[in-house]
RNA sequence: GCGCCCGUAGCUCAGCAGGAUAGAGCACCAGAUUCCUAAUCUGGGGGCCACAGGUUCGAAUCCUGUCGGGCGCACCA
């Protein structure tokens, strides 16, 4: 029997690596062998048993014997396991579990042991991964098309964070290209109008959004006329410092209504004048793989004014790419490429894995930066791991409306537009119910919508319900009559109805899926689960609606009362634990 | 032309590290409300997992090719 503080993923798991153990060193099994791939995880068919492991079908064939008498070797150990009821082989050479009678209660204590740490897991061993996410120009507020990025990004660190991981959660200020020129030359343009000029329109390629008027005012304020009519040369870095101060301030406070908090926030402006793209150009140019060679034409199609030009190149080719990229201009600066190449050797140095979470208009530049990365960190050694998620684009709707934009005149939906009319939580989690890498529409409307067909507002019902039936045996004097009840009768594992185990079953599955969604490196896992759970907890909910003697409140059945608000607020804490992974709250009504 | 992503029920999407008879919601049909929230639930019909090969004891899942859709392909960011 598992202890209270045992969940039964690990029990099993566990023992399922016992048998093997034995069967290892009985020279049943060779000792080299690889369990990558065995897995222990409940049949789709529930009459199959509780849980099944294919251990005996993965493992046959390195052990040089047939699935089904490996299987019988794995069951003869299997079944000293005390929360092991029956193991018998099935098929090609599943192993089917019956587990003992009790375990689905000691579940529900061990949810109550490890509360707020049901689920955490120490697969990833405390390896640093460094999550780049959002990264957005300093030019502007947040818009929505950085929002679903930021929210997976946020997400996936959360996750990993529970999956055993240390995690930088970062941020790439991009402060030192053109872009920020233009802002800076915008800014002074309302520098001068807070001054008193008569500016007009705002001129094509400055960015006329309102919101670099008080910047405007405030160095108006701060410096008087001194740079009004001033050589560019006198203010452009001043005024770019201080408009992209003034735009990350304001980023991080959109980013903030989110509850997004980044942990670093890396100047690109910075690590140019620190000379660390230098440092990756000589690091390569030793290694052979950056020589100065003429950039090619672009496949397929040669543009009007295109010319031949001789430019240090990155030689991304021997790393899968379709061409070498140059890593500065003709003018002697560095391209973006190559100051993000030193950028990610320096995010290398205090990390074991990297991520970026980048929108998926950037995917034409995932091999050049892949390479970059491999070139960069393999050059002794194994590389450093590296991911880069894509993120598909939202097209915002309104009752199925698409909702009408323009960039022209800095009039778009923001963040904090976004935040004010739904509310944090129903963004961050309506952005985790698609995949990353699939489009996804965002409807004013239906996100908000008190219905099934929301998930948001689906799972924190089936939270509400819980808090709500918990309250309401605390107001009528029964939940501590109860609770005693049940602790008096616990020893009985009749107490919980089928159903009910199923719902345990269900939950249960909580820190696999944890550790699989971790590993995949996808955190959208976490809110499908919670949507099933929370299907399979009204279900249940739904029996007492035909059946009085099934409720969670049973006065008469002081035991089962006690059982079923026990299980209810259990579920309850997963949900939770879920939620706050996924950075959402648990709404305690609704 | 090349590269990346995608193709699963009428619609929107899951499908967990290759596992047993492919799932959910919507829509459609038939039901459940003296009740702790029916804001929910139960049952039913509906599939050449785009197509064709291959690997495997086993493929929606991995590989190759074809078709179809989207995106990208400058020293931009």
């Amino acid at each position: 029997m598992t202890n209270s503080t045992t969940t039964i993923h690990a029990a099993i798991t566990g023992a399922v690596n016992t048998a093997l153990d034995a069967l290892q060193g009985a020279g049943t099994l060779p000792a080299d062998i690889s369990r990558a791939n065995v897995t222990v995880e409940p049949p789709r068919d529930p009459s199959h048993g509780d849980l099944a492991t294919n251990a005996a079908m993965v493992l046959a064939k390195p052990a040089k014997t047939n699935p089904r008498a490996l299987a019988e070797a794995i069951v003869a150990q299997l079944v000293k396991d005390d929360a092991i009821d029956s193991a018998e082989i099935a098929g090609p050479g599943f192993i089917n579990l019956r587990l003992a009678a009790g375990v689905w209660q000691a579940e529900l204590d061990a949810i109550t042991a490890l509360g707020g740490d049901y689920g955490r897991s120490d697969m990833g061993a405390g390896k640093t991964v460094n999550v780049e996410y959002v990264s957005a120009n300093p030019t502007g507020p947040m818009h929505m098309g950085h929002c679903r990025g930021a929210v997976v990004g946020d997400a996936l660190a959360g996750l990993l964070e529970y999956a055993g991981h240390k995690v930088i959660r970062e941020y790439y200020v991009n402060d030192a290209g053109a872009q920020v020129q233009t802002l800076a030359r915008s800014v002074h343009l309302r520098y001068r109008e807070a001054l008193g000029d008569d500016i007009g329109e705002i001129p094509e390629g400055f960015y006329p959004g309102d919101y670099l008027k008080p910047i405007g005012a405030k160095l108006a304020e701060e410096f008087g006329d001194t740079y009004k009519s001033a050589p560019e040369s006198e203010w452009l870095d001043l005024f770019r410092m201080r408009a992209v101060a003034a735009m990350m301030d304001m980023i991080r406070a959109d980013l903030a209504q989110l509850g997004i908090h980044h942990d670093l926030f890396s100047s690109e402006a910075k690590l140019q004048a620190e000379g660390k793209p230098e440092v990756a150009e000589t690091f390569l140019r030793q290694r052979g793989l950056v020589y100065d060679g003429i950039l090619e034409a672009p496949k397929g199609k040669t543009p009007e004014d295109w010319e031949p030009v001789e430019l240090p190149l990155f030689r991304s080719t021997q790393f899968g790419d379709d061409q070498d990229r140059p890593i500065k201009k003709s003018d002697g600066s560095w391209t973006y490429f190559g100051a993000d190449l030193a950028y990610h050797f320096q995010k290398s140095e205090n990390a074991d894995a990297l991520i970026d979470i980048w929108g998926a208009d950037h995917a034409g530049t995932v091999k050049r930066i892949k390479a970059a990365v491999a070139a960069l960190t393999g050059a002794e050694g194994e590389a450093i791991p590296f991911d880069v998620k894509l993120v598909q684009m939202v097209q915002l709707l309104r009752d199925g409306e698409p909702v009408k934009m323009s960039k022209r005149s800095g009039n778009f939906i923001t963040i904090a537009d976004m935040v004010e009319e739904v509310g944090k939580d129903v963004v961050r989690f309506t952005m985790l119910t698609r995949k990353p890498e699939a489009q996804m529409d965002f409807d004013f409307a239906k996100v908000v919508e008190a219905s099934k067909d929301n998930p948001v507002f689906y799972v924190q019902y089936a939270h509400a319900r819980i808090a709500s039936v918990l309250r309401k045996a605390a107001e009528e004097g029964i939940a501590d009559k109860a609770e005693d009840a049940r602790l008096a009768a616990w020893g009985d594992a009749s107490l919980l109805k089928p159903e009910e185990k199923a719902l345990v079953a269900e939950a249960a599955q909580f820190p696999r899926l944890v550790e699989q969604a971790a590993r995949a490196r996808e955190p959208h896992r976490i809110a499908f689960f919670l949507t099933d759970l929370a299907a399979a907890f009204h279900a249940l909910w739904n029996i007492g609606n035909d059946d009085p003697a099934r409720r969670f409140i049973v006065e008469e059945d002081l035991p089962a009362t006690g059982t079923r608000l026990y299980l209810a607020r259990e579920i309850g804490q997963v949900i939770r634990n879920g939620l706050a992974i996924l950075g959402v709250e648990a709404a305690e009504r609704l």
